[in-house]
DNA sequence: TCTGGGGTCCTAGGACCC
DNA sequence: TCTGGGGTCCTAGGACCC
């Protein structure tokens, strides 16, 4: 959600827009295929398992997000709803379209996701809705994509914002929102749900305690609310009081972990099929870092099985596994993960899906035999902290040594470092 | 027998997002 | 038979240290 200010400090941006593209993905296969214009359209998850994505003629015939195919196939082909496997490179593509357009617009931009982002609206005054509409009408004679753009003072009342844009046909597609009693109007109308980063727990939680508006939310006492929810809960009410917490977070921060997991088509019982499993997801995942230029310093591999499967015995697992070595070789990473997979798993379940997932990304280096040689006993953290230290001082692509002698609680100091090469951290020290 | 308190680090899991 | 995949951040609690 971006650098979080000391609540009630100036903040930067006085004014958030926040563009969303109208069903996403539906809407960018509408673009290479017209005859889905004006169409019931449904976009499904990778394994065709749920939809994930609705037209609003299909979302009119009250299909449900992340409805299950299986169950709704036939129920489609009768009323007429075409349906889709999802096409994510052509999403990718088509988001960056999107988003160099919106640049034209305010050069102060947060992408926040593949369909979304945050636009700062200073300084267009009286213009901002004419801004805003322009904007629209440019998106889509640029790419083709419809887009609904909610204006606030801040990002949680501009996500408010672009929801009315996208219910009420009257806004045609822009919503301002800036007047205290407006604010109290919508929010009183809506459900806490509806409020960005309330689900369904925290939404249950608020009920106990008599809140069950987000407009009660925003009159609620912050105090109260940061010892029975914590800062997160506590920042929301603030910003829908129009105080900003959120400001916009412009340069995109590293990446701190990818993943690569698939459900199986069917429950899995041997560790022979997980070890098969686990294998292709190790090698996909190693292949993404790397073309990411990545490596990484630890990896986690879990396990589980089918929870809509009541009848089953549940069983969820996951081990964190440190490398000695940091790397992106993909033989190593397979073995760690298969070492792993052997700790989590259990005979006599049905699995249904597993996954590897790499932690602590950190830029390989120009550096063939890249060391990270530290002990086990060494936390990743500690570890992690060494290498930023290590990178910040000869600079991110230089070099990195092995590190054994860094202490969980000990700082490493520069004149410890030298530029030379070793896998040896004692002699490094002395070198130094 | 009595037996502090505060800080940091780490991990697992919860909760949310799109 | 068949219910996505990929992320981030926060918290609670234990271990450990001084």
């Amino acid at each position: 959600m971006g650098r979080h200010l000391p609540c009630g400090a100036d903040a930067l941006t006085e004014y958030f827009a926040l563009v969303d593209c109208n069903n996403f993905y539906a809407s960018c296969e509408r673009v290479f295929q017209p005859k889905l214009r004006g169409q019931p359209v449904v976009i499904l998850s990778n394994n065709d398992g749920c939809v994930i994505a609705r037209s609003n003629e299909a979302k009119a015939l009250g299909i449900e997000m992340g409805a299950p195919w299986h169950q709704h196939k036939k129920q489609f082909e009768e009323l007429g709803v075409i349906v889709r496997s999802s096409n994510y490179t052509l999403y990718g593509d088509m988001s960056a379209r999107v988003m160099k357009t919106l640049r034209q617009f305010s050069p102060n931009l947060e992408v926040y996701s593949i369909d979304e982002a945050f636009l700062s609206f200073d300084g267009f005054d009286s213009r901002m809705e004419s801004q805003a509409r322009d904007l629209r009408a440019t998106v889509y004679q640029w790419t083709g994509i419809p887009v609904s753009v909610g204006i606030a003072p801040t990002k949680t009342l501009a996500k408010i914002a672009n929801r009315a844009a996208k219910k009420n046909p009257a806004s045609g597609g822009v919503y301002i929102l800036m007047d205290s009693t407006e604010q109290e109007d919508l929010l009183g109308q809506l459900k806490l749900e509806d409020v960005w980063g309330i689900a369904r727990r925290l939404s249950r939680r608020l009920n106990e305690v008599g809140i069950t508006t987000p407009l009660e939310l925003r009159q609620a006492d912050a105090h109260f609310i940061r010892e029975r929810f914590g800062v997160v809960i506590e920042r929301i009410v603030l910003e829908l009081r129009g105080q900003s917490c959120l400001e916009l977070d412009e340069v995109p921060s590293n990446r701190k972990s990818l993943v690569s997991s698939r459900s199986f088509g069917r429950s899995v019982t041997t560790l022979q099929e997980l070890r098969e499993a686990v294998s292709t997801y190790a090698s996909r995942a190693t292949e993404k870092m790397r073309r990411q230029n990545l490596a990484t310093a630890s990896l986690i591999v879990f396990v589980e099985t089918n929870p809509f499967r009541k009848q089953d015995k549940q069983y969820k697992a996951s081990q964190n596994i440190r490398l000695p070595l940091a790397s992106s070789d993909t033989g190593r990473i397979t073995a760690a993960s298969l070492t792993s997979l052997e700790a989590v798993w259990k005979p006599n379940h049905n699995y249904k899906k597993a996954g590897v997932m790499l932690l602590d990304l950190v830029p390989s280096t120009k550096v063939a035999s890249t060391l990270f040689d530290a002990p086990d006993s060494i936390s990743s953290q500690s570890r992690m902290k060494a290498i930023d230290a290590i990178n910040r001082h000869f600079g991110r692509d230089t070099v990195i040594l092995g590190s054994s002698r860094i202490k969980p609680k000990g700082t490493l100091r520069r004149e410890m470092l030298s530029p030379c090469y070793s896998t040896d951290w004692n002699k490094l020290a002395r070198v130094g």
